[in-house]
DNA sequence: CATCTAAAGCAAGTTGATTTGCTTTAGTGA
DNA sequence: TCACTAAAGCAAATCAACTTGCTTTAGATG
């Protein structure tokens, strides 16, 4: 989360107002539900004038996509050398993710959008998801070994961690994540 | 789809207003985005009067809501005598329920409400989704058989349709809901 | 230090959804 | 057939997000 030092020049106005901006909407994707999420009330949260917020990211959309899209950028690929640690890592980091406060608002902002930003939108954001699979899966392939394709850990391990979160199903904890990963495991195919 | 004969009385005024914002509803889900999908718009495809529709429903997500509660309702189980065949019809249905024009709307209408309201209308939406799937294995068990828990489907059937069509992941048909039964009957644990 | 400029702030407007008070209409029941 | 009532329609008012033209300011450059 490094939304203090965020852009080239540290101490610009812009970058500070641009810091003021993503937290706002941060905590308040937090605490607010979807529709009182409005750029009138992260410009007020940040301390920042609304106009400002229009002409820089225009959407609240926009802006969550922004977040989003910096949000995981810092997280090291810590690889363990074995494939199932790394997994089971993998699945309980993406699953801290999803039930942070926000986490599901910045999921739906990626659903919402409109048919046309749509497909871009949720293909850069099934892109992050992935990225940290694939560095787990490079590690493993690198070792010589033959891991499962990417798809195959898609609908085996990310869907059920999406499904249930989404979903608000019970016991979804890292205890179910490392089930997942252990199912895949006792699996021949 | 019962849109024509929707309540008690048949002819009534109410219930061909409803009929028709029910109607109306549907058919702009499936065309216009998520953000013009609004009460005034519905309203004058129904050749309604908005105040009409604010009065009865106050929110477009209270129509979708309902909307979706009344679809599906009439789907008979159908069980063939097998519960492979049956799980694969099951598949199929759930897809082609998603994919069908405006049906990620409604999906979005249960993910977006406000936190109190999400939790009911989310387990509602799961037992719809579930509907089906208990009347599969209930046939089985009166085979009988012992059939895979209810969960387990979720995790390895429903879950892995719902992100890949929310995704939009290609490939995404009726051959790939088979698969997904497939690797279920082809593992042991 | 003087100047230049991109971005932030401000103050009206504009737009479109939502509300509200009242009237009209279509079904119901005596 | 004639009141009676719940729901629909209408019009005007409200409210909040968004836009726009202009001014101000902070940081960059010489």
């Amino acid at each position: 989360m490094n939304a203090e030092p965020p852009a080239k020049r540290p101490g610009g106005r812009s970058a500070r107002v641009k810091a003021a901006v993503h937290q706002a909407l941060t905590d308040l994707a937090g605490e607010r539900d979807a529709t009182q999420l409005t750029i009138p009330a992260v410009a007020e949260r940040a301390g920042v004038n609304p106009t400002t917020v229009y002409r820089r990211w225009g959407t609240v959309q926009a802006l969550l996509a922004e977040v989003a899209a910096l949000h995981g950028t810092d997280v090291p690929p810590s690889s363990s050398g074995d494939l199932r640690t790394d997994l089971e890592a993998y699945a309980i980091r993406t699953l801290a993710d999803l039930t942070r406060p926000g986490g599901i608002a910045f999921f739906r902002a990626e659903v919402s959008p409109d048919v046309d930003e749509r497909r871009s939108g949720l293909r850069e954001c099934l892109q992050r998801a992935t990225a940290g699979l694939d560095v787990v899966l490079e590690a493993s392939r690198g070792r010589g070994e033959r891991p499962p394709p990417p798809e195959r850990l898609l609908d085996r391990i990310v869907a059920p961690l999406y499904f249930r979160v989404v979903f608000s199903v019970p016991d979804t904890g890292e205890a179910y994540a490392r089930t997942l990963v252990a199912d895949l495991f006792s699996d021949p195919s």
